[in-house]
DNA sequence: AATGTTTTGTGACATTGTCACCGTCCGTTG
DNA sequence: CAACGGACGGTGACAATGTCACAAAACATT
């Protein structure tokens, strides 16, 4: 049971809370798992607890009222869903939902609990609000992009962010344009003139980088 | 002097603390004044004390690396400044700046007294968490209009905004842009278009809401 | 092999963004 | 006052992106 009671070492910010604190919060936690594709919270579905993930990612992201989705951001293994589940707290009618994208392995802290470790500990308030501010600057990026980016600059990006190293992509055109909240038939034309390019090549279901230079050449926007 | 050792009260959220730590916030913290158009925050001036604004707004906007701009959102008397404080802090390259719009008076609390409020107080926590929520939804929020929400639709909502129920927005078409992040010729074009359809009225550096009924059924999307 | 569903392709068109100008208005200065 | 310069707004051509209505292709199931 190593891996469960330890799970606050895997937390940078976390492993230099004190040994008492440290106890205390692995005590009134505990560790959940959650099969890939469950909604972890959304529209009606406010959840109790403070995640913090130990294995899995988490996808945020939206519906707007037009119909149309966007991926707001993921939370890794190492992060903690803490301002999602505030803001959902908060403004319960919000229509943002979390999906785990693969199977999920997390810390559940009850809400009390959080409260109480944000009075009791400077260490783990410093961690909260580097969460959140991090958070907040990846949002104003974001904005900027989503604003003023050229979508092949995005698409580009999103291509290298979502192959990790892999050199394939396993996504369909619709859920390629979910990422950069944008049309499918849009991502269609892109990815055939990257084709066209020898930059990519295009199977169903999945994209092959064949020329990653080049991709993250235009990433960069250097031209 | 009643005005100054009194600001705490005029916080909804902080009215509710108990007089001890009340005082205590009094005293540690100093009320200032900036003259309008002052930089808050910005690159390379990060700020060294959590503002509480009394009096006055700031106006937070992003430049892009492609020189676009766009307002982010605006605080306002009685909102604090800590989360954008927060992330300038742990973010220190980035480009959001905060600027004064009008003449502000706001209460200056040390990072170290922030911290140990944080810590003392429960009332306290409650509102500075809400404060992050609040702006994390309204991120969310701006994304989705901006990524879906059609100009004509934002154009409107942002004129009856601006307008503040006086019937009149004095702006200029390259600050309007700003506030959409979108182009000057576009926000003319599009002013153009409501004023031949009689809803306003161009003069140069504002524009007059003449039929505020309409705007408000366009910024609605009904229609 | 037949059928239904998912995925992708396509063309026409609307909206929005970009660029290169130009004219007008207004404050300043000689 | 006249002249100048800067801020503001107008315009047309074109590029990029979004929307819509389909059709074709690939795949899964039977």
């Amino acid at each position: 049971m190593n891996d469960t009671t330890a799970w606050v070492e895997r937390f940078g910010g976390l492993s230099r809370l004190d040994a008492a604190t440290k106890d205390d919060l692995i005590r009134r936690s505990n560790v959940i798992d959650v099969p890939s594709g469950t909604m972890i919270f959304g529209p009606g579905k406010s959840p109790e607890n403070m995640l913090f993930l130990l294995e899995g990612t988490v996808r945020v992201q939206q519906v707007s009222e037009t119909g149309h989705e966007i991926v707001l951001y993921r939370i890794h293994a190492g992060e903690s869903c803490v301002l999602t589940t505030a803001c959902l707290l908060a403004y319960e009618d919000y229509s943002a939902e979390g999906i785990a994208e693969t199977p999920v392995q997390a810390a559940a802290i009850p809400r009390a609990v959080f409260d109480d470790m944000v009075a009791r500990s400077s260490t783990f308030r410093t961690f909260v609000f580097a969460a959140f501010s991090k958070r907040i600057t990846d949002l104003f990026r974001m904005i900027d992009e989503v604003a003023f980016q050229r979508l092949d600059v995005r698409l580009a990006d999103k291509l290298i962010e979502l192959a990790k190293g892999q050199g394939v992509v396993a996504a369909t055109h619709q859920k390629l344009s979910v990422e950069l909240g944008t049309a499918r038939e849009v991502i269609s034309r892109q990815l055939q003139e990257f084709q066209r390019r020898g930059w990519i090549e295009l199977t169903r279901g999945s994209v092959h980088l064949r020329d990653l230079a080049k991709l993250e050449q235009l990433a960069r926007h250097n031209t």
